[in-house]
DNA sequence: TTGGTAACGTAATAACATTACACCCAATCA
DNA sequence: TGATTGGGTGTAATGTTATTACGTTACCAA
């Protein structure tokens, strides 16, 4: 689902994730490391509790919500990991160094997940934020539609009501 | 909390939701003028809950969760309330009549939420939509950080260390 | 008045997330 | 080497947010 979109698919490898935490000093433990993998295998942003029921099926043993939690937290502080707040999930990020934008457009009717760089997206924030003395950290900026293919398919398929349906509908997560 | 900032708090009065729905030809009933009445009454994003028991105040009954999502769901259908997805809560909009973009400007450190208009911000959105065929529905833009206020006080009061912290984490609800 | 539809009441449950505390293990240092 | 310390993990319990399902009520139109 997440596939033929502006940036190719995921460009994170484990291995650039293994080389980053060593320079930063910080420990890529086996459960991080799977826990990424997991992210990885899946297509698209993955729940918290599907990442616990994979890293469950990895390990051959239960796991508590904390520990895929905390699995997540390193990952997204080190920019390994990006929440997708409209989604309740979690995905691979494209740009692991590059604390940039990361817009990312979201189809509600397949699930399919865009991440785009948006030039220009930064500066103007910054530059409105700086009107009124903001100083900005996080940037979450989530656009919900629908991707080209499922354009013509919901055509096609099914007429108009469903897709306009999808255009503001959290829309499922499949 | 929610008050100085670049639009002046919240310009949604019941009386132009009243007209706007009898214009729609849609109920705006007791409950949904209730559920607008108690958002406008705090002056922050509000959490379901909350909303939930501030109606249980106003009609003073037990009402279920689903009476006050179904109330939420009724505002921001019509653009009444906007969901403020990195705090899972609920603000009145500034501009009901207007879909635009509403970027919002969130203090991770007292909570103030600033909606802002960004021009340019949604041209930059449907260009790039264009490139790929992506049709556009719901934007969110959300842009974590600290007011202006609370950099002052924050810098007296407790250094930076804590300020640190506000740029990163999703902050408290108050 | 009756029939249809939108709105609401209620109970139960699902889905998402955090707290608290115990334990383990690796790195450091006396 | 042994003690200490801090980060990481295991686990139980609980908190918070959201939805499903179904019955009832209220409103409107024929």
């Amino acid at each position: 689902m997440s596939g033929s979109g502006p940036s190719p698919a995921y460009t994170l490898s484990i291995e650039s994730v293994e080389r980053i935490c060593a320079e930063r000093g910080v420990r890529f433990t086996a459960l991080r490391r799977l826990a990424l993998e997991a992210l990885l295998e899946f297509n698209g942003p993955v729940g918290a509790y599907d990442l616990l029921r994979a890293l469950e099926r990895k390990l051959g043993k239960s796991v508590g919500p904390p520990t895929a939690y905390r699995a997540l937290e390193f990952l997204q502080e080190h920019g390994f990991v990006t929440r997708i707040e409209t989604r309740n999930a979690f995905v691979p990020s494209s740009h692991p160094d590059d604390p940039g934008v990361g817009a990312f457009f979201l189809c509600n009717h397949c699930g399919a997940t865009f991440e785009v760089d948006l030039p220009g997206l930064e500066a103007e924030f910054a530059r409105r934020a700086e009107t009124f003395g903001f100083r900005v950290g996080r940037r979450v900026v989530e656009l919900q539609g629908i991707c080209a293919d499922c354009q013509h398919t919901a055509a096609a398929v099914e007429g108009q009501g469903q897709a306009a349906k999808a255009m503001t509908t959290k829309g499922s997560r499949g």
